[in-house]
Parts: C-alpha cells; structure tokens; sequence
DNA sequence: CTAACTGTTATACTATTAATATAACAGTTA
DNA sequence: TAACTGTTATATTAATAGTATAACAGTTAG
C-alpha cells in the first residue's frame, strides 16, 4: 500500500493520512490483523515527522480503525472496523447535506448524482488496485 | 430564511454561514436576483463580526453564487448559480471518496448510502420549509 | 448639504491548529 | 546491551479564524 500525499492541498497532511489509510482498508490492501508501519519507519519513508503519523494514528485509533499495542505495533483492527452506529450515519449525513445542497444549485441531477457516487462504490468493490 | 450556527463545532463560523445561505438557495427560500443582508446588518443579527460576513460573502461570490454590486448591495445571482463543470464534479468526487470508503468500511451498504442521499435530496426538492 | 447607509481596505490582536524539531521514558526483543 | 516499539513533554514556526477599530469612497434619503 503506497501512500500519496499532496503538500499543496489544504487539507491537513496528517488527515490526508487518515483517508488514505481508511482507503486501503475499504479497498482490502490492508487486512484485518495486518500490521502497519511505526510511528518513525512511516514518517521518515514519506519524509514527514513522527508526530504528524501519530496524530494520524491515534485519530485511526480513536474511531475504531486500528489497535495499538504498547510494544506490539499498530494494527487494522482484527474485529474489523465498528460497523456504523446512529451517530456516524447522523455524521454523515451532515457531511453530506452540503455537497448535495451545492450540487442542487448547481443543475447536478439527483440520477447524476448517485451515479457518481455508484462509480465510486465501484472503485472499492471491485479489484486490489 | 434564518441562520442558525453552531458556535461549538469546528466548522468554522464563516463556513456554516456558506453553507447556510447555499441550502437557502437549493431550497429556493431565496431566489436568483432577491437581496441579502448587508455584511453589517446580517453580521449583528446574528451576533458576529463584520469581517466574518464578509468572508462568506466574498467566497460565496467567488464560487458566483451571489454578486456584489458595490453600493447597491448583495444579491443572489440573477442569472443563477453557475451549472458544475468538469472541475466542480472532479472536487465533489474527491469530497465523497473518503465519506464512501469509510461507509464501506463500516459496514454501510451501496443501497443504504444511495437510499441516504436520496432521502437529502427530497429534503430540497419538496419543500418551503 | 448632510447623514446614513453600502462594500472595501488596513491594521492589530488573540487563540487555535498544523507541522516540525529534539529529547527523553518505559517496555520489548534480538 | 543495543535497537526497536509507542508515548510524553517542551518549544518553535506558520497559517487560519475571529474580533476590534478605523477609515475610504460612492449612493441615497432627508
């Protein structure tokens, strides 16, 4: 699993982390039970500091992504990720009412819409690329 | 058409207020050519600074949502918003992406996802309110 | 003409966040 | 013992969010 970081984007490097983890994990490059770099092995091959990975860890941690083991390493979760609760569904809805009041304005049909978001379903679904 | 921000989140203030005013125009509580409040009036109903208003508004009429005429005011774009170009689909594909991966991951189906956006959309589509 | 209103610009300050740089601690493990 | 884990602490830099004033230039109503 190689990992790609923009340091233009605004978004944050350590959460650009986050998603690309959280993408290998839907995309099943990474299994449950596999373990992930260290803190330090991962921030120097992407040439960015430890404190940024970790940052990026502990949030993985924290929504049930992946374990650590004080000695042992990180982990993807070997139960799996928590399947979605009421809150993460009430989360995502508020993440989403905003790109669909935009799109609303912007003469993106609602069939245009769930056909793009389908294409990206496919993306995970579908192969190990 | 009445703002109700959150002062709590981490969306910052002038995001939400973005956002708000979209899903005024999505819901067609305030149509193409109708006036919005003055950057001084909108900003002391609600309690906030000046500058803050000001922000929304220039990136609102940046993304020509609105236009601002210099002294006749602010007002929702007449000819509407801009329709989505290639560049907006390529960005709202990059902001599903990490919402999508994380559902998958999280056990949500490709029909429930679906099914959400739909129920968003109807949110819109209806009514008034 | 004056007063009150528009958006706009400039400056300054505070608080928070992102990211980096070191350094050290405590517990494995080879 | 040496090299590795995650963790914690401290400090610094840069950028962003938000507020507080103040002023400028043009418009409009009295």
């Amino acid at each position: 699993m190689l990992i790609n970081l923009d340091f233009e984007s605004n978004e944050p490097i350590y959460q650009q982390l986050v998603h690309q983890i959280i993408e290998g994990i839907a995309r099943k490059e990474i299994a449950p039970g596999e373990g992930l770099p260290s803190v330090r092995s991962l921030a120097s091959d992407i040439g960015i500091n430890l404190h940024t990975v970790n940052k990026a860890y502990q949030q993985l941690k924290q929504d049930g992504f992946i374990l650590i083991h004080r000695q042992k390493g990180v982990v993807v979760n070997p139960d799996g990720v928590p399947k979605a609760d009421a809150n993460y569904k009430k989360q995502l809805e508020k993440n989403l009412r905003p790109l669909i009041a935009e799109s609303i304005c912007r003469d993106v049909s609602e069939e245009e819409f769930l056909r793009l978001c389908s294409t990206i379903f496919e993306t995970y679904q579908g192969g190990s690329a």
